[in-house]
DNA sequence: TTGAAAGCGCTAACAC
DNA sequence: GTGTTAGCGCTTTCAA
């Protein structure tokens, strides 16, 4: 057994730059220029910079450094989606981290759980670190109080829900026209009687989302009946409940418009158990894994979280690379993808 | 309209503490100790600094702080995941995230991809911006280059897989046992062709769970088939692919052992196009979204993320917190859940 | 091409 | 109870 490392043992402490530089027999600009790649260094002097930065492990500080440099940057961001354990945020999140590894900046992740102190509190925790740039998912009644922030040159990207109170560039799905075209899908199948089931009206989505299947109800000249519209679902036993009593009441929808994921999750619970899956017709809001082999498979209003998260990275660094013109309002379409049990006709 | 931020306005420096305490008309100390919440300070001092920062909008700057401060906490964590965007990471993620913020540490989250320079490259990452603590999944051939780190004094947990080359603190689900468990399940239903799908065997997971497998068969005096063991799957279109072949064999299996998530579900896609899913039984290890509403649902050995991150979590504040027993080793039992896949008997 | 001095924003140590 | 000085590790500035 070769001994491999020992945490009983006398804490080294970290090599710095003016370790690596009395070791190299050289300044510490000297250093800094080699670490930094800086140009004008003979080889010889890069050589022995390296080999005494090997000797001692030596890493740099990029705290210090940022400390120092000129713009002040730390190349690092700031990302709060609404939960890293959601898919639709972690798909976010992972196509902002793959465009911020190709500048070598790290993302700090936090989730917002539809908390307004935890989004002020993880901007607060973000901005203590001085990231160079923002990306959030909001949920207070007001982002003004980024306005200093933003002022002060701060790129902040707005992702998924819009925000209040400043401008600032924006990436959305276009939730009220994939809103309609799936109601519209549905009355293609001949319903009338279609439930909505949503979240809070507090949120930007589901109220855009809801706005939709009114406008496209109403398009087709069919009432908006309030005893199929159900608001303030967040989880999924709440929607299994709430899609369990519309089945169950005397004029039972015979399609489910369900406004998010999770909903539509709670939905398919319900109508199994009343075993009416292939009868009551049922278009989800977002994807969710496993659709197509679920049976009948889901039709779903497809968002694109990779895009909308390619495209939020995108603005911040161009924003960081100096681009001053107008904020932007990206718009991502949602598309439909019929897979079954949105064709169910009407009975 | 009122006017809300504008980005071509003059940009305005940040407030230091210096700029608060003139506002103040206080020493830079005494802004110092009022917001690190030190005590010795009258109440008049403590509102009048809390008014000139609040009016300066100041912001503390941790990287200074952390650079000055006795313990050089940076009250930052490095998080080294399979994918941010694989709901089991995502669970680790959430669980690590969720003990960091009840201490106000923001957590640096990364993607492993199985990619061994991606290892190097994300701990380096993390090292430069002082992270004070990592809690790494790892996939390199020896993590011995984080000797150093470790004995400097770094508190380092790897999850989900045995690192090597270094000895620290670890967690892991019990992946041999569980994995027998899962055989003998299919044993019990009579099942003696068990077909093994699984990932790369230089997984450490991986070998486990085929290690299990193999001796679970054995325990029953059931010799291994090697044409029903099939290697190296890494996503879902060759599992389909691998899962095809063996169920159009001379002789098929009664039963397969999916090793991993994405391989679950690339086999249930092969059962269903050979309309075998009833018949023939499949047990996967780790669960999958929507498993309860597939037809069969399927039987799953299924982790913890959530406690497994959640105690990586607790060793790395254990060890900030001066905790200085020898490394751990955390195994994290995954259970059995029967729900029909994996109750169909041999025919 | 190289290096010495100054200083980024903050806190430790110590004076008052 | 409060302020002053020095210095964390680094880059900037500027002189050699």
């Amino acid at each position: 057994m070769t001994p491999i490392s020992s945490s009983s043992l006398p804490r080294r402490k970290r090599a710095t730059m003016q370790n690596v530089a009395d070791l190299a027999g050289v300044g510490k600009k000297t250093v800094s220029r080699v670490i930094n790649g800086e140009p004008n260094v003979t080889p010889e002097m890069i050589e022995r910079v390296r080999a005494a930065a090997a000797q001692l492990q030596y890493q740099p500080d990029m705290h210090a450094r940022s400390l120092r440099v000129s713009d002040r940057r730390t190349q690092t961001l700031g990302l709060l989606v609404g939960s890293v354990a959601n898919p639709f945020s972690a798909a976010i999140h992972r196509a902002v981290e793959d465009a911020a590894l190709a500048r070598g900046v790290a993302v700090f992740a936090s989730s917002l759980d539809d908390d307004p102190a935890r989004e002020r509190g993880s901007v607060e925790a973000f901005l203590r670190r001085r990231v160079d740039g923002l990306i959030l998912t909001t949920i207070a009644s007001s982002q003004a109080y980024l306005g200093a922030e933003i002022d002060h040159g701060t790129p902040v990207v707005f992702v998924d829900r819009e925000a209040t109170g400043v401008q600032s560039d924006t990436v959305l799905a276009d939730n009220y026209e994939a809103s309609r075209r799936g109601v519209a899908h549905l009355v293609e199948y001949g319903h009338r009687r279609i439930a909505y089931l949503g979240d809070k009206p507090a949120l930007f989505t589901a109220r855009e989302r809801f706005r939709g299947f009114r406008d496209e109800l109403q398009a087709n000249d069919i009432a908006v009946d309030e005893s199929l519209v159900v608001h303030g679902l967040t989880d999924e036993a709440q929607a299994t409940r709430a899609a369990d009593a519309l089945l169950a009441s005397e004029q039972p929808p015979t399609a489910i418009f369900s406004a998010q994921n999770l909903i539509t999750i709670g939905s398919i619970t319900a109508l199994r158990a009343a075993q009416q899956q292939h009868r009551v017709a049922l278009i989800s809001f977002d994807d969710i894994p496993m659709a197509e082999l679920l049976e009948p498979a889901i039709t779903v209003v497809q968002q694109d979280p990779t895009r909308i998260g390619r495209l939020a990275a995108e603005r911040i660094f161009a924003r960081l690379d100096g681009d001053e013109s107008p904020p932007e309002r990206l718009v991502v379409p949602a598309v439909l993808v019929p897979r079954g049990s949105g064709e169910i006709p009407a009975s």
